[in-house]
DNA sequence: CGCGTCTGGCACACTTTGTTACAACTTTCG
DNA sequence: CGAAAGTTGTAACAAAGTGTGCCAGACGCG
């Protein structure tokens, strides 16, 4: 079952905000709105927001702060609506991380067809499933529960998994064959960013491999890619419980 | 070491290319132009194209034809140059699949800042240059596993590859019986320009060399065009799982 | 044949990665 | 509360991958 993405409609006036979200609703869109930063800033707690409609001129804190925050704080996309047609505003707007922006006045057509598009590109980036009902991964024998964050082997035998392996390889299982560099994968498994030598990524491949590789002077299933990072080579299947 | 992404312009007019990849380069990018879609559909060939800037108003192919072949088998943004400001033309740009659009005349800032919005976006994905879903390249007995990153002979025995190893043969496979030259290689392996005397390239086909050709001294797969850079020989049989 | 240019291969320098050791920190358990 | 065990990041060194300089030989052209 497919639910339509859910989009949140960001703008002071009324005559705005009110037909843009009707027209959008018509369109097989979810669409909520709010009036003020703050009243969003609500919404996109309590609700899980696809995309941001988002006026830049607004009483009290302005779109642009929101939209700077909404780059820090999330990756949910941003189309701004702007006054005037000036570019060093259009340029400003898409330098603090805007995915698109449209002018008032604007045809409803165009801005549907805009968030259409900013969805698409959004939808191609293989997201973290946070609905994961995901409880297994299998990998040629080797079985990780999820939810125990128990690892075992084609035997049945579990082999204990430290935090950061049991993300390492969660990460990894979950992006298989593509290339993950170490600060992608610092940042799917802390969520800090990365120094200027930092090397435990490095050494968390390696701990992992001593555990999951038959050989791990040879590695096969998490491979080196020179100058790029790493990479998990195995086929990869979801059992759903 | 600089990679710096790779902008195909596409324009028959010169006075807009020229200036535009002239600009574009002075701020960091590399950039290549072609004057029609035929001649782009060979650069994006042969070279590893990052996103594309394309006029809509061409002779022969127009951009809209060459927009949508580009959708449809790749995932290289697109970034519309039109000559109309109508709503009609933006949005149909943007629904078959274009990633933003400027109207001529254009300000080359904005533009710019366009394309850094569109190149951050994808950036974010690990980007598969090819449409490729074929997970395994035969040759004369030869078995690339592109996901696996493995190269196993007719025996099965396997070769460890390199990284760029096995780039380069990827990049051959991919392009059989075709000349590319030095700089073409280096873009497609490593995605960067090529210095002033350059032998990487010599150097890893030679090192390429000694691991598939039965006789490296009298090479049949991979052949030395004298003046032109390499040429691989042999038919490629895609085998997609 | 002679000349300049291009290519193959080697050696070496440099960068990136694997591994070990160790210190700092957290958790467990008495 | 404190000791013991386990976990994690940093540093250091060894090993592997990669690019550059060089030279001899091959090639194209007169």
């Amino acid at each position: 079952m497919e639910t339509s993405p859910h989009i949140l409609v960001i703008d002071d006036e009324r005559e705005i905000r009110e037909p843009l979200v009707k027209y959008l609703a018509k369109n097989g869109l979810r669409a909520s709105m709010a009036a003020s930063a703050a009243e969003a800033r609500k919404d996109l707690k309590t609700s899980a927001i696809d995309l941001v409609v988002l006026d830049i001129m607004m009483p009290g804190e302005d779109g642009l702060s929101l939209c700077r925050h909404l780059r820090e704080t999330s990756e949910i996309p941003v189309i701004l609506l702007t006054a005037m047609a000036e570019d060093t505003d259009r340029v400003v707007g898409l330098e603090i991380g805007a995915d698109d922006y449209v002018t008032k006045p604007f045809n409803p057509r165009e801005l549907l067809a805009r968030i259409r598009a900013v969805l698409r590109r959004a939808g191609a980036v293989p997201r973290p499933r946070e609905d994961m009902e995901t409880k297994r991964l299998r990998f040629v024998g080797w079985t990780l529960d999820v939810d125990r964050r128990e690892l075992a082997g084609a035997d049945g035998v579990a082999v204990p998994l430290s935090t950061a392996e049991f993300r390492l390889l969660t990460a990894f299982l979950q992006r298989p064959h593509i290339v993950l560099s170490r600060e992608q994968l610092l940042d799917l498994t802390s969520g800090r960013a990365a120094q200027v030598f930092d090397r435990s990524i490095d050494n968390q491949v390696s701990r992992l491999r001593r555990k999951i590789e038959a050989d791990h002077r040879n590695p096969e299933l998490i491979k080196t890619v020179w100058g790029g990072g790493y990479m998990f080579t195995a086929d990869v299947e979801e059992e759903t419980v």
